[in-house]
Order: structure tokens, then C-alpha cells, then sequence
DNA sequence: GCCAACGTTGGC
DNA sequence: GCCAACGTTGGC
């Protein structure tokens, strides 16, 4: 099992968004790298819901994976802001997974508070300039922030 | 294959 | 709104 961090603008997709429909394909990914990772994800893999580009950013739940590795629908719609028509259909350029909802931490841990507990080594979100939306987490460190979110 | 121009991300 | 970081594009 392996933890991952993926980022959302709320005003576009927020984890409030999730909770009230609890699954969803999370499309939009246009970045090789972070497809990259997408691709390595299993079922039943936690990821944790990070808030961006808002006040404050920071990590506010955790979705898990319930299906892996699915076609991202949103390359081959042409009325689709992430239409790409360089994809080839036979071979789609973009996948990702399905995500189910499991909850909202009573603690929403700021990119500050982050900042101030892990290194950039630990956790690459702190790191400055980062722009990779899909990472993973590593275990003792997603422990770390489940532990802070849940305050225990 | 190089690299300048350009576009996007996302914190501040 | 600014701008640093950095990925992508396209001319050569």
C-alpha cells in the first residue's frame, strides 16, 4: 500500500466536493510526470487531498483508490477545457484513477504548518517551486500527518 | 539536439 | 497582481 498527495483548486474541485459524491475520476492531469505516478497507483492506495492555489493551501482529507490505471474520458471531448487532440485514441496519452471519498481531517494542515514539520526531503510539496500535482507520500511521513490531521 | 519564447502553476 | 520555477513548443 502506498500513500500519494494529489492537489485540487477547491474553487475547481474541493475535497467538499468529493464527500457529497463520493467517487470520482480525477481527470485533467496533463503532466507526464504526474501521470507517471497515476499510472502506479493500486486499488486500495490513500491519497491525501491537498488544497491549492487557496488560503491557506495545505492537506484538508484523504481519498482512497478504488479503481486503477482507467482512461482519463476528459483528452477526447472536444467541448473539454483538458481536450487534447494530439491523443491518440487507439492509444491514450492520459490516464488516471477513480477516487472514493473517506474523510475530512478535523485538522486541515496548512502548507505553513507543513513547512514547519517536514523537510522538502521528507515531503516534496514543501518544496519551493514545486508544480507536480500527483506525488507520493512516504510512509512514516503520511503517518506523521495522519497523526496531526486526526490529533492524535 | 539546442535553446529562446512562451505558457502554466501556485505561493505570496 | 506579481513572479519564480519549470515544462512545452517550435524554429533552426
Amino acid at each position: 500500500m502506498q500513500y500519494w498527495l494529489m492537489k485540487s483548486e477547491p474553487d475547481v474541485y474541493s475535497i467538499d466536493d468529493l464527500a457529497r459524491d463520493p467517487t470520482e475520476i480525477w481527470d485533467g492531469v496533463r503532466n507526464y510526470q504526474a501521470r507517471n505516478f497515476l499510472r502506479t497507483m493500486a486499488v486500495g492506495d490513500l491519497a491525501f487531498f491537498y488544497h491549492s492555489n487557496t488560503k491557506p493551501p495545505g492537506i484538508v482529507g484523504l481519498m482512497t483508490i478504488i479503481e486503477s490505471d482507467i482512461v482519463d474520458p476528459s483528452q477526447f471531448d472536444p467541448a473539454h477545457k483538458y481536450y487534447d487532440p494530439k491523443s491518440p485514441p487507439d492509444n491514450p496519452r492520459w490516464r488516471t484513477v477513480k477516487v472514493g471519498y473517506q474523510e475530512t481531517f478535523a485538522n486541515a494542515i496548512t502548507l505553513d504548518q507543513l513547512k514547519a514539520t517536514f523537510t522538502p526531503e521528507e515531503l516534496l510539496v514543501v518544496k519551493r517551486g514545486n508544480r507536480l500535482s500527483v506525488m507520493p507520500v512516504n510512509e512514516p511521513v503520511a503517518e506523521r500527518i495522519l497523526a496531526i490531521a486526526r490529533g492524535t
